[in-house]
DNA sequence: CGTGCCATTGAGTCAATTCAACTTAAGTGG
DNA sequence: CCACTTAAGTTGAATTGACTCAATGGCACG
């Protein structure tokens, strides 16, 4: 079913977490753990491996991935600048951790930091995240997936500093197919799509321009709970 | 996309809550609310309404749905005999939930019961689902959705007292369609396919019986997970 | 004993996947 | 800095699978 197997991703046998920096800056008002740069494609912690950090994004994008044993995986969620990733949330299902970008992110001790499972607002975001994900599997065609994962992503993509009114569209195609449940082939038709219809432009592959929000969401069902 | 509509569940307009029963009894350790009938269909609140009870279920099925603009809806979860329906824990993008058989539950105070976000297992248990959910629709054909719906659900039915080894399969096909975000037509092709593979037996329409749960789960991706 | 709801099955259509070829961009080393 | 190598993205064609629509069958309920 699902294409992009492991060995897709030739990063991910290298070892959780490299090299230590010393302590940049933080976020007002939350203690702060050690900063780390994380190479795009290395893995901050393993599916099933016990972890008790909960680790701040501070640049970058982080993937949270489901391993399959048939090789394949599911993108449960994206992690972006101030979102904060916490390992145990899954619960008994853990997940792997992984760069799609360069990172840099912090890591906090729980026991001194904002905690896990008792922290109303980390729960409520990951709910919120499922929840929507769930709609957007579960309602529409392909179409409407990757409408709806556009929009979503949207308010988190950084802007392009040489076109003006572009975002950097972060995610690798491969990426966002695993999160949305179709083929990479099938998100490029999409694409193609919307940019015939004047709905977004594409100046370049990672790079997107947003013409018409409203034009996207009506193709997107359950856009008017996602966003 | 999705079939089946708000029109196709006529009990839907129902008042919220019916019947208030005096105390029966209730689990150990637990503060008692009020136990209350629901029939079959009716809503026990609604998706948008500001609802600060629990609820735990004492008989029957409850269903989370969340309802689309366009008049399709997504089941998002199914609680069951012991499950505690957390309201607010769908943060702000609420659920409507409702009776998929005749229940009887019982409301419990926030204040003076367990509560809603604050609480890990709850928190937990819904995560846990949901990931689950996702990995079940994003990574599978309908035969494998249904096939992981059945093994997920398995556990909680009750045995069939007429007939040895079989149980109650409580939920309608329609149902089972829109949690696993196919049509229930498919649902019916996929149980009928299993029969013929005497994965299972179907000795009446709301009655099952499992033959081989190794044989489901092969036809489940990501089941691994989910059991 | 009807009547209506739910479930099942069939046929045709359309959409998404798979497989493959090709293009473009990115990265690497001379 | 350019040529080369590899990864990532795009497009096409064929196939398969799921949906839709429709007709039929069975069960529960009044």
């Amino acid at each position: 079913m699902r294409p992009h197997s492991l060995a897709d991703h030739p990063l991910c046998d290298a070892p959780p977490l490299a090299t230590e920096f010393p302590v940049d800056r933080a976020p007002a008002g939350r203690r702060l753990g050690v900063v780390t740069s994380v190479p795009r494609g290395r893995a901050l912690f393993w599916q099933g491996e016990h972890q008790g950090h909960n680790i701040e994004v501070l640049q970058g994008v982080i993937r949270a991935v489901r391993l399959l044993e048939n090789g394949n995986r599911q993108v449960l969620a994206f992690f972006w600048p101030g979102d904060i990733v916490r390992p145990s949330q899954a619960s008994c299902q853990h997940f792997t951790a992984e760069a799609v970008t360069p990172c840099r992110v912090v890591k906090y001790d729980p026991a001194e930091g904002v905690c896990t499972l008792t922290d109303p607002c980390g729960a409520h975001q990951v709910l919120k995240e499922l929840l929507s994900l769930v709609v957007t599997i579960g309602q529409n065609n392909s179409i409407g997936r990757v409408a709806s994962l556009l929009l979503q992503i949207r308010s988190h993509l950084p802007s392009d500093p040489r076109r003006p009114n572009a975002l950097q569209l972060l995610l690798p195609r491969a990426d966002m197919a695993d999160h949305i449940g179709t083929s990479l082939e099938t998100v490029c038709r999409a694409l193609a799509e919307f940019k015939a219809r004047r709905l977004i432009e594409l100046p370049t592959r990672k790079t997107i321009r947003f013409l018409d929000l409203k034009g996207l969401s009506q193709l997107a069902a359950g856009c008017g709970a996602c966003d």
